[in-house]
Formats: C-alpha cells, structure tokens, sequence
DNA sequence: GCGTCTCTCCTAAGAAATTAGGAGATTGTA
DNA sequence: TACAATCTCCTAATTTCTTAGGAGAGACGC
C-alpha cells in the first residue's frame, strides 16, 4: 500500500526532472499542491553573498495586488507570519504564530487586508540551505475555517517535504550560475592566508606559520582584497566567508 | 484515512514532547525507527560557535566496537557516505554515493570491515540548521540486500522528516545553554560598531557614521575584542558572525 | 540610595596595515 | 614554444590599529 503523501512525492520528483526554467518550477509545485487543496503560494529566498550582496528569488502566485500592496505598505516588517520564520525551524501554520489577542492596531488591519484577498490561513516552511541560504515558502488554503485547518493538519509533511524539494531544485537552477558571478576566484595561497587572517594572525605570524617572506604574505593578502573589492582584510575575510571561500 | 507517515510522525512528535534528556531522546529515535526496519543510527552535529571553536554532538546506537575502529583508523576522511553530506541537501542511500568501481583500495577494505559489523545498507539524511550548525543522520538496515533497498526506499521520507524533527529537538536541547557559555553579551553599540567594522569603516569612518568621538568607537572595538577573546578586530568580526552577535 | 552596566570621551607610544610601485621563477596550457 | 597565472620577494611613506590606562553621565534594578 502506498500512501498519499509518497504518491504526491514521486509524482512531484518525476515532474521536477524535466524542470528547467523557474516558470516551469513554478508551474509544477503550483499544481501539486492546488491538488492537496491550497490555492495560492509564495517561495522567498536569499542568499548571502557578500556583505550587502544578497541575491533574492522570488516565486508567488498570490495576488499581484496584494504583493504590492505588501511591498508599498512594508508589511514585512508588521508581519507576524515572516517574523516567525527567523525563531523557527519546522513549518508552522499561521494561527500557531498569530495571537489574535496581542496583535497591534497595525497588524490587525494588516490581517483584515489580507483577508479581502483570501489570504486567511496557510502553512509556512522555513528553510535553512547552504551558506547563508535562507528560504521561507508559505502556501494558503482559502476554504472555510475548518477545511483550511483541516489541509494545513493533514497535508503538513507533505507541505514541508515538497517545499525542501522545490528549494533543492530553485536553489540548484539558481543559485549556481548566478554565485559564479559574485564570486571571484581565489588562488590557493590567497584562501590559505585569508584563513589565517580570520583566525586573528598578524602579516608576520603568517609568514612564520607558511614559511614564506612577510611580504609575500602582504602581496597574496592585498592580491585577495583586490579581488574580493575590500578596502580592508576585514571585510575581505567576512566576504571571503559568506562566498564560501574560507572555512575559517 | 490516515497513512503510515502520519501515523508514525505523530506518535514521534506525541513521544519527542515529553523528552528531555539525550537519552531518552536516543531511546525515542531508535524505537520508532526500529519500527521501520532500521537496525541501528548515528547522528553527528556541529556547530561552529567561533573560530576553531566546534561543539559536537554524536548520538549513537553503531556497534562500539565499530565506533572505535572507525575513529581510531580516521575512517571519516575516506567514507564516502560522509563525504556525500558536504555535496547534498536531501536524503541519499549508500547505493546513490558509492560507485563500487570507483573505490579505492583503502575503500574497499573500509566497506568490508564495515560488513562484518552488518553496516551495508542504509540511509543518510544532512541537516542544514542556523548559523553554522550542520548535522548527518545515518540509519542502517541490516536485512537482505532487497530488503534494505525496499525499506529505505519505502521510508525515505519517514526518516527525513523524523530526522528534522530530531535534529530541531536536539538542536534546542543541547545547543541552546551551550551556546551561552560560549556567546558573550555585546552591547548594543558594540554590535553596531563591529557591523560597520565588518563592513570595511575605519575607526575614524564609524565614528562619524554614528556622530561620536573617534575614541569612544575605539572603546567600543576593543571592549568587543576583550569580550570576545580576539587579538584582532577582523577575529572579533568572525566570532561575531559566527555566534550570530552581528549580521554582517 | 547604591551598585552595575552602558555609553561617552581622553592620551600617547609602539605595532601593524595600507598604498603603489616593480620583478624573477615556476607551472600549466594553448 | 609562448602566454597566462601563480608564487615568491622587495622598498618606503602614510595611515590605521593596538595597548593600557582613567573618568564622568545616565539608566536600571535591588
């Protein structure tokens, strides 16, 4: 016997398989889980790249209205729902995250807007990825109170195992080719001395520990700041390390 | 009707509430996915809390014997099952990460001390938590080849979902009061400060991005580096994005 | 009210980093 | 073979960081 969620899974792996653009990603998962009963759902990610450098994904079906609405108003910082997913590491639904009674002013006209959009109870998944890889999905039921809260129980394992998924995959098709981008490329010596460098080591110690003159030591650490665009070893290093470079 | 999942997850999460020490939640773990078929687990977390500074955390039912050898003989720079976990973000068997063909001699002989201990068949599933912290769970099947395919294949998502929530409640229950002894408090200022420091100001530059004197940005760095225990200010930055004082 | 913590500001010498140049030796590749 | 990249080493002036002190003002809790 074979269950509903394995049955959703294979199906949505199958399918995953032949994705190639973010529309077809889209496409997909906004198939699967209309199938399990929401209606609507909205995939953020970013990627800490470099200090400042974030690299944002994006992927919604919900209302455009309401996404710039959202944007306008800066409901992100109002929103309980998003604030959740920074204290949590497993999906939780909304009304887990929203206590009615300690809402403010803001927030409770916030919901009552949403609400005109149908967007009253969902399912969140937040997920931590690689390296400063952040993604939170969250997927809406517009039903009756009780149908939502009747497919957000029955279809959370569902909902958390299709959104880690969906993000290997968008991770995967995005995160690639675009890092490339914003990562230069560091020689050996470079990685080697900037690790060095992180662990609190002077010019001269470095070049103690590697057997090398200090100022070959200099040249690989001002080599480094060049190309990682860091006007000092500090921030070279802390860019060095949200691009993966160095382990520290 | 509710599927075997389900079932499984509730009862899981129904035990995992009234946990509260390692070994009950060892006990937990292994009952449910004794349940599934699998003989035995290992889960190994890290987490990077500074530089150089890593608090591990190993759960295990291996054979002992099997423990100490592997350790002893450094069988983790040659395992390719642990290698894989570097390269993956979702549940992989043993079969989809080692290429028979393309063992080395050493390899070899690893898979088949590990035979003798019944360890052929099993599945791992690598967890990307917060800041830092990385964990892999293991879970062995001892039966026939066939039944080993068979029930990791039937379980696959069972245990990846098991493992999150294991790992989640470890995670809080270990990592948390660890955490703070070795998480000292910044003041407000002093994560400010470091912010910028990160972010390649000088001394001088901060002090006016923040309208205050140059010494008073200068107190607030060296208290920093003090509290942290770092002989430079690009450590102190490092330390501090590690444990998650400052942002970056 | 009193102690503790935080934020603010100060001096001054010595150590380290930053800047902008150039140049020879080795290695891998077209 | 010739080109490109890497690793190695050098000078020297200027700026920035590091170190070790002290001290007053305001906020907070006991």
């Amino acid at each position: 016997m074979v269950d509903a969620l394995t049955n959703t899974m294979s199906d949505f792996v199958d399918r995953l398989s032949d994705v190639e653009t973010r529309e077809e990603l889209q496409n997909v998962f906004e198939r699967t889980v209309y199938d399990l009963g929401f209606s609507c759902f909205t995939y953020h990610m970013v990627k800490v790249v470099g200090i400042g450098t974030r690299l944002p994904l994006v992927m919604t079906t919900y209302p455009k209205q309401w996404e710039n609405r959202y944007f306008e108003q800066n409901y992100m910082t109002i929103d309980p729902v998003l604030e959740a997913c920074f204290h949590r590491s497993l999906p939780y639904s909304w009304d887990e995250v929203v206590d009615p009674g300690a809402l403010t002013k803001e927030q409770k006209e916030f919901f009552i807007e949403a609400g005109d959009f149908k967007l009253k109870n969902g399912i969140s998944v937040p997920i931590n990825g690689y390296k400063g890889e952040f993604a939170l999905m969250t997927m809406v039921t517009d039903g009756t109170e009780k149908e939502a809260k009747k497919t957000i129980e029955e279809h959370r394992h569902t909902a958390h195992l299709l959104t880690m998924y969906y993000h290997n995959h968008a991770s995967s098709m995005v995160v690639g080719e675009a890092l490339k981008r914003y990562t230069p490329a560091l020689t050996r010596r470079e990685k080697e001395v900037l690790s060095w460098v992180a662990n609190g080591k002077t010019t001269w110690e470095i070049s103690e520990i590697l057997s090398i003159g200090e100022t070959t030591t200099l040249t690989h650490i001002e080599n480094a700041k060049k190309k990682l665009n860091a006007p000092s070893r500090t921030q070279a290093v802390v860019k060095a390390i949200y691009q993966g470079l160095i382990d520290a």
